[in-house]
DNA sequence: GATTAGGATTGG
């Protein structure tokens, strides 16, 4: 049995104790000044309940658990904890996040019945809702504490330690105060733009493209903010897998998490959680989500559209977009591209090969010209009777039927060029296949409906890069399936497969 | 009715 020494009183001299047992709690731990509390360092029996009081040194915003609770962790210390040793983590759990403790860190958190746990060598306290509680002194000279009915019977003392504790942690002789700017980790969560390579991070982002293969997943993912390295063709033309964009960056998934990286779709938010970055064979910034050998923790986490990381990022693209184009929330996604991996790539030039009208290709090549050059002739006037699309915007009667025409489609076509630079193909993309791939952007007359054109561009605006603005321009290189490829008229033609 | 959180850094 050994005795606790430690200043107790509140005058400033040091006050030595021995304690003795008391049969309510663990007869192997020792309490602090206040009956049934026990100091910091002796709180180590795993299973065991304690009392505890302690400074806060760190704390995490209160937020909803993967289980059924909300919570939020902190870091409380106290003079038995050894100089450069680590406080104590306690985490929180309530089933309403207004039971959760409003922390800062200096605060004073008073816990009883908290569970000891041990967790990969390190004690941690638990305060579940199932009889714990809680108290957080935020201003000590505060009157008026209302404690929770089981501590009031030790309310004064508990006060009077507190006050003890304050001057302590204030105290020029103790500087641990603020050594603990992350709770338990040292890793950061940080932005595309200030990403470097060789380190361990997290990222929130939107998924652009899903690349499955047999034993990994690569995710392109954009938060909207710039990096100068990464993949850019304009000065490293033909990358494998290097995209256009800066905003973009590569993340190849190892392990356990190809299986969550393939489900996830196009447009989702998702919380990365120990990315490592490094420098690939073409010296693009690319990041790794390694497997994990035993803690099996989710490293993806989907966000929804009204979490508040996700609408950081939004408002992150906002920021970085055309201040001319007007934002709608509810249409942030990008057309989607979906590849079946399963299919072998085929070049360009094999493809215009065969001679009959052929199914299920998958090449690999970026858009480098549009037709028609501007987006708002992407739709023209229609004739459901002749099922034709007129040539002009200011048809109004069908040039066959002569009937009036109320109707639109949209027609457009895309010239991929693949990713060497040598061959290119024609992409057609109209009535149906055009309604596929513009899903949930109605054929309409796009001079007349903003709304829709300003959608459309947007959609179109990762495919397309800046082919539109610029002689040079061209489109991210990307993988993309071809439906059939025929010739027509003299013309070729191909879809899409979606 | 139990669970939730929880770190460090090998490697394709």
């Amino acid at each position: 049995m050994s005795s606790v020494a430690y200043s107790l009183s509140h005058s400033e001299e040091e006050v030595t104790e021995t304690l003795t047992d008391e049969n309510n709690v663990s007869s192997t731990l020792e309490r602090s000044s206040v009956k049934s509390f026990i100091s910091l360092q002796k709180a180590r029996k795993s299973g065991a309940l304690v009392n505890v009081i302690g400074v806060v040194v760190a704390c995490t915003p209160k937020r909803k658990s993967n289980g059924t609770d909300y919570t939020c962790s902190l870091v409380i210390i106290d003079p038995s904890i050894p100089i450069n040793a680590k406080g104590i983590t306690v985490n929180v759990f309530r089933s309403l996040i207004d039971q959760l403790p409003d922390l800062s860190v200096g605060n004073i958190f008073i816990g009883k019945h908290l569970r000891i746990q041990t967790f990969y060598e390190t004690t941690q306290l638990v305060a579940t809702k199932e009889g714990s509680t809680f108290k957080v002194i935020d201003d000590i000279t505060e009157r008026n504490h209302q404690f929770p009915f089981s501590m009031q019977p030790h309310a004064k003392e508990i006060m009077e330690y507190c006050s003890y504790l304050r001057r302590w942690c204030t105290s020029s002789s103790n500087s641990r105060h603020g050594n603990y700017t992350s709770i338990t980790s040292s890793r950061k969560r940080i932005k595309i733009q200030e990403l470097l390579p060789g380190i361990f991070f997290d990222l929130i982002a939107e998924i652009v493209m899903v690349c499955s293969a047999e034993f990994k997943v690569d995710l392109y993912v954009s938060d909207f903010t710039e990096n100068k390295l990464l993949g850019n063709r304009e000065y490293r033309p033909n990358t494998p897998y290097g995209l256009y964009s800066r905003n973009i960056l590569q993340i190849t998934l190892w392990d356990e998490h190809v299986e969550d990286g393939e489900k996830l779709q196009i447009g989702t938010f998702v919380h990365l959680r120990n990315l490592h970055s490094k420098r690939n064979t073409n010296d693009d910034l690319v990041a790794f989500l390694h497997g994990d050998r035993e803690f099996k923790n989710k490293k993806i986490i989907v966000l929804d559209e009204q979490d508040a990381d996700t609408r950081n990022v939004l408002e992150q693209n906002e920021r970085s977009s055309c201040p001319e184009l007007e934002h709608d929330y509810t249409e942030q996604s990008i057309t989607r591209i979906i590849c079946d991996k399963e299919i072998e790539i085929t070049d360009i030039d094999d493809i215009k090969g065969y001679s009959e009208p052929a199914n299920l290709f998958r090449a690999r090549g970026r858009v480098i010209s549009v037709i028609p050059s501007n987006f708002e002739d992407f739709s023209q006037p229609y004739c459901h009777r002749c099922n034709k699309i007129m040539h002009f915007i200011g048809c109004e009667n069908c040039t066959k039927c002569s009937r009036e025409l109320t109707r639109f489609k949209y027609k457009f076509g895309l010239l991929f060029e693949d990713e060497h630079g040598v061959e290119t193909i024609p992409v057609l993309i109209t009535k149906e296949d055009a309604n596929t791939f513009l899903e949930g952007l109605p054929p309409v007359n796009l001079y007349k409906n903003q709304t829709v054109l300003q959608k459309l561009k947007r959609r179109m605006q990762n495919l397309l890069g800046n082919v539109l603005e610029s002689q040079a321009g061209c489109g991210p290189l990307i993988d993309f399936c071809v439906r059939s490829y025929e010739i027509e008229d003299g013309n070729a033609k191909e879809s899409f497969y979606l």
